[in-house]
This record gives structure tokens, C-alpha cells and sequence, in this order.
DNA sequence: GTCTATAGGTGGATAGAC
DNA sequence: GTCTATCCACCTATAGAC
């Protein structure tokens, strides 16, 4: 607890107001107002409400990048580390709600106004170590051969990213509570995503009678 | 091209200047000035720009919506009305670039400000039909059993809305264009898409004794 | 229907006291 | 470091001529 400084309150305040409203519709005095201090004083610690913003997804974003990429490193078969990496993705979205509120507003920004260059940058990295994740699966035997890995990784990624997202009508789906399914709920979709890439990936029982005749590409 | 009338050149322009800017970002002069008339003219068209940005993603929602259901009512196997519907998905998102865009920032939206008791309604249409051909296909012994339908039709939606929502990030991995891949890998996805759910879906081969081994198209 | 001109309000940013 | 007070730019919306 010991006495957020003030700064830390600010980013906090911004980070929430950011997200529920979006960069336009935030105000300096309200981000002031919440944050519990006069609204002068964020041009104390910032330079302008365009640094503010960067800020914060700053913040959020390492913190995504580290708790994911983390889980892609570790050791132990494709499946279980593709399992790993889907869960670890809803526990940080789970954990921060108001990132994928943030990063998809800035997806969705056409010119690169923002942080949009930090984002592609990370998401790349992510997002590649995860390709390579599918790549090495398919060499090693664990995935079928004929998906491209690019494309597995983006369907891989986009189930859960999506669910959260597109919150408002996947509370609509599922009947959940005004502010979204709860954690459990959100828990047992993302072990449906990973089993539902799995299947997808899975090798294809050699038929009996016509195993090795066909070769396809 | 028998000369468009001012109130679709208004709409045209604020359509495009909304999804690339966002509503707060766009001013009424800028439209103005993009669709040729006077900023004045707007006024007399729309009561305000709340009205203005109403009427633009009516339009658009409309024209997903029409082209989404009608495949998802059209006969044939269950396996076939789902490759036909993420594949119009697919072309609806082409055909309409900003529709996602505009989509997008309407779901990060968390007070319904806007149009989102519109957007999550007919979603939920949508997404409905799409539980329910998944319910039908279990039943029918076409997919497997033991999958939430409605956390799969969350998938399958996933996968293409993503692809055009996070079109920056996804610029990076696939090397693309500046303004995004180009139709026919568009196209090439949304039938990875298609297969990635079917393949999914596929009911296993029940055990060494099976039937003989399905092969999926 | 379309324009000119402008009222009225709001928000980002700064100066300067404490 | 934190506050009060305020400036200035800009944007929505209206009044009213043509």
C-alpha cells in the first residue's frame, strides 16, 4: 500500500479513463479529478496528454509481452507449450482488463498516431515466437503439415484476443454480467481455444488401408 | 455514377473519416470539406454529428448483416454452410474496409455511448444462427460432440474478425503492404480459416477399430 | 438546398504563488 | 511538488441571407 506517489496515481486514473473512454473523450481535468490531484500537475510529470497516453500503454504493455513470451520459452512438448502460451494470454488480459480495450483502440487507428509502432513492434515479437512455436511442432511431428504457421498463429492468437475484445457482445452470447463473463467463465474458454487448436493442429490418423501413398504437397 | 446526392457524399466522407480518425478526432469541417459541401450542410441533413455517426455504421451493419445470415440460412451440409459463412465474412470485411474499424471502436466502448445496443443486437443475430448451426452439425453427427457451441462459433468469428481488426500487427508478420495484404491473401486466410474450424470440429476416428478415416474437404 | 458569419462552450496548456 | 487562475485555440451548432 505504502503511499502511491502521485505519479503512479495519475497513470493509474488515465490508464482506467483511457481505456473506458478512449484517448479524445479523456480529459486532462478529469484524469485530475480521479486521479485525486489538480489537474496542472500532470504537466508536472508529463510533457503533454500525448505522453501521458504512451505512457501507459507503455506500462501495460510490458507487462504483456514479458508474461507471454515467457511461457512460449519454456521447455516441453508443442502441445503443451502452445496450451501454456493460450492460458497465459487470458490470465494477463484477466489481470489487466483494461489492455485489450487500450491496444485495440490503437489497432484500429489507421495512421500511426499513438504508440501504434511500439505495438507492431512487440506484437511481431510475440506474435513470431509463436509461429515458430507451430513451425518447429510441424518438423518435430506434433502438427500437420499444410497449415501455414503464419496463418495458425494469427487463429491462435485471435480466439482470445477477440473474446475479450469484442466483450460487449460475447456477454450477450453467453448471458454473462454487465461488465463481462467472470473469470471462470473466461478460464474455460480459453482451455476450450487452446483444445480447439489443438484439434485443428492435430495430426491426421493415417487412414488403414492408404497411409503412405498420398503425399499431399 | 448519375450524381450523388449531398446526403450520401456526406456519408461516404464521414464514414471514411470516421473509421480512420475515430468520431471525437473528426471534425465537421473536415467532412465538410471532404465531401465538397459546406460544414453548415451537414445540419440541415443530420440533427447533430451524434445522428451523423449513427446513421454511418446503420448502413454499414446493415449491408454485414444482410450478406452474413443469408449464408448461414442457405441449405447444404453443416460443414459447407460454415466454410460459406467465414468465407462471406471474409468478403463483407473486404468489400468494406471500414466497417471493422468502425466496428471496433464501437465494442472498446464500455458505457453504450454510441450505436452498441445496436451492434450487440444484431451480433447477436448473427452469432446465433452460427451457435445454432454448430448445435444442428453435433446432432447431425457432423461435428464432434463436447464443444461448446456457442465458445465455438466464438472462434470461428474470431478468426477473420481479428484478421482485419489487428490489420497493423498482421501487416508485420505477413510482410504486407502498407494498407494491408491484398484481397487474394485475404481470401487465402479465410480459407485457412474455414479449415482450421473444420478440422476442429472434425468428429475423431473412434478408436483402432474405427470406421474408416474421414476425410474432410 | 446551400452558403456566410458568428455565437457559445470546452479543453489543453502555461504562469506563477506557495 | 502541488495548487490557483487564466489564456488561447478550436469545434459544435445556429441565425439568417441567397
Amino acid at each position: 500500500m505504502a503511499t502511491p506517489d502521485s505519479r503512479t496515481l495519475i497513470l493509474d486514473a488515465a490508464e482506467r479513463l483511457f481505456a473506458e473512454r478512449g484517448f479524445a473523450r479523456t480529459t486532462i481535468k478529469e484524469i485530475g479529478r480521479a486521479a485525486g490531484v489538480n489537474s496542472a500537475l500532470l504537466y508536472y510529470y508529463f510533457a503533454d496528454k500525448d505522453r501521458l497516453y504512451r505512457a501507459v500503454l507503455q506500462r501495460l504493455v510490458g507487462r504483456l509481452v514479458a508474461r507471454t513470451t515467457r511461457r512460449l520459452e519454456a521447455t516441453g512438448t508443442p502441445q503443451a507449450r502452445l496450451q501454456a502460451f493460450v492460458e497465459a494470454q487470458a490470465e494477463v488480459l484477466i489481470a489487466n482488463p483494461n489492455l485489450p480495450r487500450l491496444i485495440v483502440r490503437e489497432l484500429a487507428e489507421s495512421d500511426a498516431v499513438h504508440a501504434v509502432e511500439q505495438i507492431q513492434h512487440i506484437a511481431a515479437t510475440s506474435f513470431r515466437l509463436l509461429c515458430d512455436l507451430v513451425r518447429e511442432g510441424q518438423q518435430a511431428g506434433a502438427f500437420r503439415k499444410g497449415v501455414d504457421p503464419r496463418f495458425a498463429a494469427i487463429s491462435i492468437v485471435a480466439q482470445v484476443a477477440y473474446f475479450f475484445v469484442a466483450r460487449p457482445a460475447i456477454r450477450v452470447i453467453l448471458d454473462a454480467a454487465p461488465d463481462g463473463p467472470a473469470p471462470p467463465v473466461v478460464r474455460a474458454y480459453a482451455r476450450h481455444a487452446a483444445g480447439f487448436a489443438l484439434a485443428a493442429l492435430a495430426v491426421p490418423p493415417t487412414g488403414p488401408s492408404a497411409p503412405r501413398s498420398r503425399r499431399k504437397t
